[in-house]
DNA sequence: GCCCGATAGTACGATTGACGTAATATCTGG
DNA sequence: CCAGATATTACGTCAATCGTACTATCGGGC
């Protein structure tokens, strides 16, 4: 899984988002390092709700505007818990080999 | 980055290695759950090469057979640095998420 | 009055990286 | 004598991201 699709699992952690809100939500998490664009985004979305990883919650109407609300599965959870097991072992295993050579990351 | 190239990238901390030694290097790290197929690697290698990430460090003729050795560069090894903390920060993220559902991630 | 930016989503082409497999060639072990 | 490990090259394919343009509404500033 890619950092884009890692971070809109993220980003739905918390309350049910339409599109838009997960576009700023994922922004805010990565302290503006990742700013989705509309493929990226609406790619994801449909991607995960076929994979069962996210849902529809609801759609609403807003002026003739539609909002689509998506929220985490159980099933998406499951896999991000899997996900960050990964990428904490991956950063260990590197953490590890770099400060052999007397390199050490910055505590985010 | 993906998973792959951070892969080759940390396993090229220590000792300068030939790309089947990388190959096997990188099935260790990830306990055999990222097992690298040839067009990955390779690939992979010329990538980074390219990006000046990591350099031929020599080349062997060993029965006729070609071993070419790559290493870490001072830049490949500055970027994987960058490459942990992002890391570090994105499973954080997830993990203080999937904490207020009451999940947890186990510990690698 | 008009343009810009924020809001919200659709559409589509381009690019990148990874995946998969086959070919080549040598050596070792059963 | 064949399978499997060693070691690289050379394809073609696919998935995901990137990038941009388009539609459409609303509010604010010039």
């Amino acid at each position: 899984m890619q950092e884009p699709t890692f971070l809109v699992l993220t980003a739905l952690t918390g309350e049910p988002l339409h599109g838009y809100g997960i576009l700023q939500q994922v922004t805010a998490l990565s302290r503006g390092t990742v700013v989705l664009g509309a493929g990226t985004l609406y790619g994801a979305l449909d991607r995960l709700a076929g994979q069962g990883l996210i849902a529809v919650e609801r759609e609403e109407a807003v002026d003739g505007r539609l909002r689509r609300y998506y929220r985490l599965t159980d099933e998406g959870a499951g896999r991000l818990v899997t996900e960050v097991e990964r990428l904490r072992r991956n950063a260990n295993a590197a953490a590890a080999g770099l400060r052999r050579r007397g390199l050490r990351a910055r505590l985010a």
